[in-house]
DNA sequence: ATGTCAAATTGCAACGTTGCATGCAATGTG
DNA sequence: CACATTGCATGCAACGTTGCAATTTGACAT
């Protein structure tokens, strides 16, 4: 006879069998009844689930896969910008959040090039996940282009320009960049500089388009534009000092992200510029850290907790089979104005 | 005749029996062999390994949980702390890193509740992870005692107060606070403020220990200490206006965290208190985000990838056996003095 | 040839789960 | 009363892996 002893159930973990024993039914039995088998007795069923209950049953999770494929995780493949002040912390807890009580499980995978595909091959070929959340998305994504092609379950946090439609959920940033200008405007503002760093995103090409459609529109000078892409923040700090000696000082200044805000901030206020004053701003607000450095700044609030919540709740229902016609979600800009305040 | 065809491995995954009828010899051989057996010929594990190679043999993750109940999983529990700016990210950057090559996931939870046991419960009735890493730890954490009684391998990021030794990996904040008051004292201060926030952690009565030690060395007034704990920022930001006007105003200031730095600052300054002049400040810098804007700040670093990749290696070890004894290491601050550059 | 012994390899069962095919009462039909 | 039909429940195999027990192989001595 086999005496043949493992690790993992040396302690009494239960199973489906403990559940079988306790009730007096087969394992099968259990098992389907356990799935919502309804050619079951109702009496049955009830006495499986009291049974479940009572002895804290929970699907062992390598049973469940090895068996089905189903991982009962979703991947997100973590981008290692840190513009967004506190990005990854709201997006972490916004799925945690909405993966509370679910079966699934979620894993977090840096990523150390942008848009690289290593990881999402990996989850691919070995299917490691039941679904990935992408951030950080750019037009022609090679990640999107691979999951579609594979036919796996995914969304994207930003929109892209492929054919093939697939989930996604994003901020709408063509919403923000208008009311912004709008807002600069209002201020009587002529000479308007938007500072965007992050030219591989499809988020800088909408903000961008919308933003030149917008100050036409306003009859706003936009020309400053390019003298921005691509700077690291110190040296948008250093062009913050630069821009205030300038003849073509902007009197309105745009910024897509906080990072940025506070380096060329930083220039400004070095160089003696009044905020509010000389120059007035909006910024996409992400975090609470800014408005206590300085209170009476106007914003449009991104929140990427909500977001965190609506991409797991779009991927949970792309896995579960939707089609991705509904699948395509955006948030709207929550404005902020704060500079009339007093 | 059965035909029983789940999902899994419909396309040509390759498994061991792969290998197997590649090379011809039994599964049981290339199991054994894989796993390094010493009683096997030579040639035969070369074979063997060549075959996996050339297969792109990559072990299932089901299957070997199933079988030894090893996950390879890692779990990280994520406090929802902010104060640390950038925090998640540099934490996950780091333990990716150090997992990169490893057959290791990790997984994050975040954590609602500080200290909440919660998800530590979770992870070890379910056996869901090989081992923790907790942060923000407390000096009688209940998630170190549950998983110290459990005999689970974890580390936590911060010390504790328990008799029971257990990994960990921590900042030297004792040493950080030294370095600060030092750096005040050789400034020319005489009252110095510590804004510190959270009291439910190590870290801070340390800090606050060895900031008194250090201040009354350094003859050095302390008393204003009780006045900035539990403080929210938008509070801090308003103890930076009302300290400036308040007869025993400091004349140094150490902060714990940028996050209180940045509200203190915004008070400070919107009183027209001089930075660097009538006050000095040393900060704890854990991102790149205040030198850009206040460009010759003191601060001290911690670095937090670092300690993802340090805690990352202490868990391992740990999980491999490896007595407590060596897996208690700390982290040296990093003077950065910058206010007396031009 | 036969037996002994060590070296090398393999068969088998089991981890927990699911889904098909089958079993078995009880009921309905000719 | 034989026979199909229905309603419920169950046996069995398989997912990929591992560890033990057992078997085969080859070398060597008798």
């Amino acid at each position: 006879m086999h005496k043949n002893r493992p690790g993992p159930s040396a302690k009494g973990r239960v199973t489906l069998k403990t559940i079988a024993e306790a009730t007096g039914l087969s394992l099968s039995t259990v098992s389907l009844s356990l799935r919502g088998g309804t050619t079951l007795k109702q009496e049955t069923r009830d006495k499986v689930a009291a049974a479940a209950k009572a002895l804290g049953y929970v699907p062992d999770r390598a049973g469940v896969r090895l068996r089905t494929g189903k991982t009962n995780v979703l991947a997100l493949v973590l981008d290692g910008a840190e513009d967004s002040i506190d990005f990854a912390r709201q997006m972490i807890q916004g799925i945690g959040q909405a993966l509370q009580g679910t079966p699934y499980h979620l894993n977090v995978t840096p990523e150390f090039d942008r848009h690289s595909t290593d990881t999402i091959r990996y989850i691919l070929e070995n299917r490691t996940a039941d679904g990935v959340i992408i951030t950080h998305t750019g037009p022609r994504d090679p990640r999107v282009q691979m999951m579609v092609d594979a036919d796996f379950p995914f969304v994207s946090h930003g929109r892209t320009e492929f054919f093939t439609p697939h989930p996604y959920h994003d901020f709408h940033a063509e919403a923000f960049a208008t009311l912004a200008v709008e807002r600069l405007a209002g201020k009587g503002c002529h000479r308007v500089l938007l500072v965007i760093g992050d030219d591989s995103t499809t988020n800088y090409h909408n903000i961008v388009t919308a933003f030149h459609k917008a100050a036409a529109r306003n009859g706003i000078e936009t020309t400053l534009l390019e003298r921005t892409v691509g700077l690291t923040p110190a040296e948008m700090r250093a062009k913050g000092i630069e821009l205030s000696r300038s003849a073509d000082r902007p009197d309105g200044v745009i910024c897509d992200s906080e990072m940025r805000a506070l380096a060329l901030l930083g220039g400004l206020m070095e160089a003696g510029v009044g905020i509010g004053e000389d120059v007035h701003l909006v910024y996409k607000q992400t975090s609470g850290i800014l408005p206590t450095m300085f209170p009476r700044l106007d914003s449009v609030r991104e929140d990427i907790v909500g977001a965190g919540v609506e991409l797991t709740r779009l991927l949970r229902l792309r896995i579960d089979g939707a089609p991705v016609g509904g699948l395509q979600t955006l948030a709207e800009p929550q404005p902020q104005w704060r500079s009339n305040e007093p």
